[in-house]
DNA sequence: ACATTGGTATTATTATATGATACTCACTAT
DNA sequence: ATAGTGAGTATCATATAATAATACCAATGT
């Protein structure tokens, strides 16, 4: 009978299974399907019924209902002979739909292209999304590697220049606390795991008002990034610049980078918010 | 007229209500929350619950349950005083995935990427997708409009230089099917709505291995594609060229621009699938 | 102060998602 | 050849989990 016990899930097999966060305004149907989207990444750019089955842990005949809505609805190629799944189109057509919800781009973008050409480097933007940031546009040049060109990329605050320099103009309380918590990953041999040279390093950038990294996230790269300041002094984001370790000097950076970099950052406003 | 009994059952009403597409392997909950996010778009662009509702003619308690999970799940920000709901980055995060199933996208960019800086001039990558192009990665240049550095932008391939680049390597009957029956949309008072004509310069560009569009999209906007063949000779891609008629004469876009764009295009030889 | 609007919470009801099972096909190895 | 494996596909009884109505609450404005 319906005696209801809402035990349904966990009760024997493996625990992780049914997430049901917030039991009544929470549809676990979509959150599943969410989740198979997420599955996709640099790793995991194809893949079959039972990959996805392995990979997000979910009951087979659930992944297949799952995919085979998620590809009625556009979200997925399934190709006819492999019958593996991809990523479509709908994909970057989210991305369209967030640069006009994003006021910032469209304010930037002019100013960030003047600057690339300036430079004849990579220039990106940058936001502060949780403890991570987000490159939001890039503008790449020739020697810029597949990786640097990508949009959506997203990497632990602390290690990289745009999330230093953000974090500069924030309250000594915030920025203590990400010292202390937010998360590090060693993604070059160089990369600083030391929390409280993070911490110097953040105040450096607040007394420059720019930030300079080197070797953090692949080697023999610098990375330079002024923040993008609010009406408060507060920055969500932030211009950075990436060089090549190899083509210049960290002098020459401060001389014939910098203040073109700050020009270009204080010279945007972001909207609202 | 608000209390009209749902019997569930499909009835009549307006039929893009109830999909149902496939009874059993159909997740209808999972299509509902991925309608919430097709509604985003350059109108809407920061949406309320009940604008929600009424844009997606979904229930307002549905509404409420989906576009909480999605909040939950990190694909909606609702904006803590106004409870609006806006895209988040991890709309991003899923373009970055679909740049890395994409392999030609890491085939073209260095190319792309000297192409705009030999030229000055805005260089876009641009895809078919069912009747339409997408541009999947853009160069701009100074002068570009906002839009037009979008990536995921999709437009009436019929009606785009892309579009007609693409179709001019495809069999006859495929494209008369496309002739006859793809969308068109009147997007500038100088858009070809005529079909005919259409067909004539998909025939010349087939001739020229080029194609070349004047005030389709946007006024005085000379649009030049050449196509990026597989190994049959039929393209999905096509490199695109976008110049003002401003500051360029077509006799001068033939000469010093698209032997660069033929040069680049026929570079690349997109990967297998 | 009252009406209105929009967001939030709760509930009974059953439609809808579930997952076990079985079918089909392609490929491999014996 | 033929059995065996693995992967994709289809079906179905069951009760879980989504539904939609309703009620509640907090602003806003007249």
């Amino acid at each position: 009978m319906s005696s209801s016990r809402k035990m349904s899930g966990d009760a024997g097999g493996d625990n992780s299974a049914t997430p049901r966060k917030q039991d009544t305004l929470y549809v676990s149907s979509l959150a599943k399907g969410l989740k198979l989207l997420k599955i996709f990444d640099r790793n995991h750019t194809e893949l079959s019924l039972t990959e996805l089955v392995k990979l997000s842990g979910m009951d087979k005949s659930a992944v297949q209902r799952l995919a085979n809505t998620l590809a009625v609805e556009g979200f997925l190629n399934r190709d006819p002979v492999t019958k593996r799944f991809r990523p479509t189109h709908a994909w970057l057509g989210l991305a369209y739909a967030y640069y006009w919800s994003d006021h910032l781009v469209a304010l930037a973008m002019p100013k960030l292209i003047e600057l690339s050409q300036r430079l004849g480097e990579t220039v990106n933007l940058a936001e502060i999304s949780g403890t991570n940031i987000v490159y939001v546009t890039r503008l790449p040049c020739q020697r810029t590697n597949f990786e640097a060109m990508l949009v959506g990329r997203s990497l632990p605050a602390l290690s990289t220049s745009p999330g230093q320099a953000i974090l500069s103009t924030w309250a000594p309380e915030d920025v203590a606390e990400a010292l202390e918590n937010w998360p590090l990953r060693q993604m070059t041999a160089r990369t600083t795991m030391d929390r409280e040279e993070l911490g110097r390093q953040i105040t450096r950038t607040a007394e420059r008002g720019f930030s300079l990294t080197e070797d953090q996230m692949i080697l023999n790269e610098i990375g330079i990034s002024a923040p993008i300041r609010g009406p408060n002094g507060i920055a969500r984001a932030s211009v950075q610049c990436s060089v090549s370790a190899f083509h210049w000097t960290i002098e020459r950076v401060e001389r014939e980078l910098v203040p073109y970099l700050l020009d270009v950052a204080n010279s945007i406003t972001p909207p609202h918010r």
